[in-house]
RNA sequence: GCGAAAGUGGCGGAAUUGGCAGACGCACCAGACUUAGGAUCUGGCGGGGAAACCCAUGGGGGUUCGAGUCCCCCCUUUCGCACCA
């Protein structure tokens, strides 16, 4: 190296390059077949809607996934590291409406532009299990499976009151209804409207899907306690309380009334005694119930409104007033209405009639739409019964021994029965269990469990998504479409335009058909599958994607799965990731796969904002990766969202930060190509690393040691890390400062102070170490160093933890809890010895002159503290 | 209202178990090299003070030899839930 000349990191060269060469050689991210002798390591990021446009929260994403498998490639992982495209649904028609391209064209466009934007990031997906869920090869699956649930019961249809948003003109589930507004235009409120609806019974998985969440323990514990929350068990007790007077309407006893959701219609034969059902988890209060009140929906109102046209403006007003509060957006505020109906209902354990009423409060949606109104022992009956001057009555005392009279209402089951008749001194829970089997023997109740989860309405009206696969035929009803007919295609020459209702009813060359059962003339079900359908179970089609003859292939999603560590962000909690969980139990209950959870680990990665808020073209504070890549190069803007905050928190972007990153990167560069030529000829030469000198008596450093031990002391934590807590903030730090370790070092180098074998060594490790935070830069320098093979087959380093010991500490020294100086001793040093060279030190000594020393606290190897008086 | 997380320099953030608060980076200041620099290198950089020292992790108490970290009360921000009977 006579004479250095200027070197330039260039990242748009360096990465135009490798780009090149990476695309060359497709195997170089591709999964080994399950007969692989390594362990299998499956890492997953969630696969984006195909908007156009990568976003910075993309980039986050992809980012942290990359390292991850890029470090577990260096660890020797065989790994599955796969990408896809949810690319059905509304956007693409939006699209279509405003520039005449057909949705298809539009998607497949968009998939292409964030493809070579992945491709430009340089992040390492196996590109040969794309998944593009818009393309009949993929929706297919979706309509077998649909079938196959139909099979099971697990699908059925219902007419019901549903969520319905003007702005997207189709259906929502409740899962997408967020504050009474569509999840997507969150300033347009949701309507009610009757519809037929195509319904997935996920009820029937509510209990293991709660009872799963125990065992998720790789899982924020935030995101199961959302999903315990939504799924929202509780147990307690039906009753029925017996209408006092029969009434001329077609009322009746509910029977399947839980499966219906919102309005239902009267059904069931008439009873001889018409009664209403109610849920309570308290039905230990029962002998304090001093009304009923039902929902305003509820169809004994309906019936009791019939008769009773003034009655019927009342419930009117009372469910006007209601919408109007929810349009408000403050539920949890509405003030308690309610009329009442001028009927009795009679409570079955005594016998008592009790006045029945309308009120506000009570939810149709939620247990049977009934209650009992316990104000003595309840906040909210409490409430309403002050307001409309109804009976409060005592029936629970405060349990112990000086049991004083607590106010009421008392909400607390820490107590005994009082004026309820022969149950008076059982205790709550006694009681409850002893009224539930006196309903259940006299017949007019029972245990119950109660889910807030209510089954998954999957009916859409719009075009881009994946079709129904039912025929609606005169004679035969309906009638699913033959698997040897799949897939039902979705047509391609069609009109978008903004009528309202489906789409595909508008395509008679799709409507019309044959039924399968008799030949005769049919109607294809219009209505095309909710696109939360295509993302709970993409990650299953990676393991195969070419498959036509199955959705995979269950040999090898039995290798793969669970995932080992899906990323995401966090505001997929409830929706995708309970849909996932509960469409992995059924592909198991159908013999598919063994796993019963789809993601062993799963981590949620904090938003980018940027000044002070989320990243959003209506707030103008939008970041292009691509120009961050143009001016700083993938690898400064990868390692940049890396380093500016720990991945699980909120990431406040500053572009200052990124070309703080790409000069780092440059010193990097210009650091290992100083030394390259000295690592190509050591490399000829086969030069042996030097013996660490040790022990006691070197206490004076040289800096060759000085930076061996920096450096495995960094391999140790970059490599910890990666296994578990996952702070690549501190591993960009900790890279950082190794490399101005080394180059405060350059002058003892220079002068021949360092063994070239260990130049070397630090230089091959410290390009290790930055391999899957910049992995362009990386294999640059890996190649400059004359190193033979992709980097990204190389051994992960191993930190030695002789090499890494420290051999003299400074041990700081207090007197009172105040730092006074601090002490350099060998770092064996025994407790003996760090106080005597504390209390040597001069320092310490003219501080505690005159003074007495009551107590010396020695902590090995951390400090030394004196109290002194 | 209920629940969870968070609050540390001008800024983003460090500080695995209680043990030198402010790693690393940005911004800023000074200097070097330069025709120039949005390049590179060197040094400085929580506040007060000439210094010795003192004060500092949202506020107030407490435990401890020692608290950003543990306990109690309060304030602020973010997120989730919100009449769930």
């Amino acid at each position: 190296m006579a004479e250095e000349k200027e070197l330039r990191y260039d990242p748009a060269a360096i990465e135009a390059k490798w780009q090149e060469r990476w695309a060359a050689n497709p195997k170089l991210y591709a999964a080994e077949p399950a007969s692989s002798s390594k362990p299998k390591y499956y890492v997953l990021e969630m696969l984006p809607y195909p908007s156009g446009q990568l976003h910075m929260g993309h980039v986050r994403n992809y980012s942290i996934g990359d390292a991850l498998a890029r470090h577990m490639w260096m660890r020797g992982y065989n790994v599955l590291h796969p990408m896809g495209w949810d690319a059905f649904g509304l956007p693409a028609e939006n699209a279509a409406l405003k520039n005449n391209t057909p949705p298809r064209e539009w998607t497949l466009r968009n998939i292409a532009a964030m493809k070579r934007q992945m491709l430009r990031l340089g992040l390492g997906y196996d590109w040969a299990t794309e998944v593009t869920t818009c393309l009949p090869g993929y929706y297919r699956w979706n309509q077998w499976f649909f079938l196959r649930m139909y099979e099971k019961g697990l699908v059925y249809r219902k007419k019901s009151k549903v969520n319905w948003c003007p702005e997207c003109a189709t259906v929502l589930a409740n899962e997408q209804v967020v504050d009474g507004c569509c999840w997507r235009h969150e300033d347009t409120k949701v309507e009610q409207r009757d519809l037929e609806q195509w319904f997935l019974r996920i009820t029937a998985y509510a209990q293991e899907l709660l009872d799963g969440l125990e065992k998720l323990d790789g899982w924020p514990e935030k995101v199961r306690t959302m999903q315990r929350n939504w799924i929202g068990r509780s147990e307690g007790t039906e009753v029925d309380f017996f209408l006092a007077e029969n009434v001329d309407e077609g009322l009746g006893t509910r029977d399947e009334g839980r499966e219906v959701q919102g309005g239902l219609g009267i059904r069931g034969q008439r009873s001889e005694r018409q009664r209403i059902r109610v849920f309570t988890t308290r039905v230990d209060t029962i002998f304090g119930a001093t009304s009923v009140q039902l929902a305003p929906e509820h169809p004994v109102t309906e019936a009791f409104c019939a008769a009773d046209a003034e009655l019927k403006a009342k419930v009117d007003e009372l469910i006007e007033q209601q919408t109007r509060a929810r349009e408000a957006g403050d539920v949890g505020a509405i003030e308690k209405h309610g009329v009442p109906a001028g009927r009795f209902a009679i409570n079955p354990y005594n016998g008592e009639r009790v006045p029945i009423w309308v009120a506000n409060y009570v939810l149709m949606e939620y247990g049977t739409g009934a209650i009992m109104s316990v104000p003595g022992h309840d906040q909210r009956d409490f409430e309403f019964a002050k307001k409309y001057g109804i009976e409060i009555r005592r029936v629970i005392a405060a349990a112990g021994p000086e049991a004083v009279e607590q106010e009421l209402p008392f909400t607390s089951e820490d107590g005994v029965l009082v004026n309820s008749g022969e149950y008076d001194g059982l205790t709550c829970a006694a009681a409850q269990k002893k009224l539930q089997e006196v309903a259940a023997a006299g017949g007019f109740g029972e245990a119950k469990v109660t889910y807030r989860l209510k089954d998954w309405g999957v009916s859409r009206q719009r075009y881009w998504g994946t079709p129904i696969p039912m025929i609606h035929c005169e004679r035969d009803g309906l009638v699913p479409v033959p698997d040897e007919q799949l897939p039902v295609v979705l047509p391609e020459q069609i009109e978008i335009t903004q009528q309202g209702g489906s789409p595909l009813a508008r395509v008679p060359e799709f409507v019309n058909t044959t039924c399968p059962k008799c030949g005769g003339p049919a109607r294809r079900e219009t209505d095309t599958m909710d696109t939360f359908i295509d993302s709970s179970w993409y990650f299953y089609r990676y393991t195969g994607a070419q498959n036509a003859r199955a959705p995979f292939d269950s040999a090898k999603a039995r290798y793969w799965f669970p995932i080992d560590q899906y990323i995401g962000g966090v505001e997929h909690a409830i929706l995708h990731l309970i849909y996932s969980r509960f469409w992995t139990k059924v592909m198991r209950d159908l013999g598919l796969i063994e796993n019963g959870e789809p993601a062993r680990r799963l981590f949620t990665q904090g938003m980018v904002i940027k000044d002070g808020a989320k990243m959003s073209k209506s707030k103008g504070n939008v970041v292009s990766p691509d120009d961050m890549v143009a001016r700083y190069g993938a690898d400064a803007t990868r390692m940049y969202a890396l380093f500016a905050a720990p991945p699980d928190r909120d990431l406040d972007w500053q572009e200052d930060g990124v070309a703080g990153v790409s000069r780092f990167l440059g010193r990097v560069y210009r650091l290992v190509m100083k030394y390259a030529p000295i690592a190509r000829r050591v490399r000829g030469e086969n030069v042996a690393l030097p013996v660490l000198h040790s022990g006691p008596q070197n206490i004076l450093e040289d800096a060759e040691s000085k930076l061996q031990r920096k450096l495995h002391q960094t391999i140790a934590k970059i490599t910890q890390d990666f296994e578990g807590r996952w702070h690549f903030n501190t591993c960009v730090a900790s890279i950082m400062e190794l490399v101005n370790s080394i180059q405060s070092a350059d002058a003892s180098i220079a002068s021949g102070g360092v063994n070239p074998a260990v130049i070397v060594e630090l230089m091959r490790t410290l390009v290790l170490l930055l391999a899957p935070f910049a992995p362009y830069l990386a294999a640059e320098l890996w190649e400059e160093l004359g190193e033979q093979g992709d980097i990204l087959r190389a051994p992960w380093p191993v930190s030695d933890p002789e090499l890494a010991k420290e051999e003299e500490l400074e041990v700081p020294v207090q007197i009172n809890g105040k730092l006074v100086t601090v002490v350099r001793v060998a770092a064996a040093a025994a407790a003996e010895a760090m106080e005597t060279a504390a209390l040597s030190d001069e320092k310490v000594r003219s501080r505690a002159a005159g003074k007495r020393v009551v107590k010396v606290i020695v902590v090995a190897g951390k400090l030394v503290n004196l109290v002194v008086k």
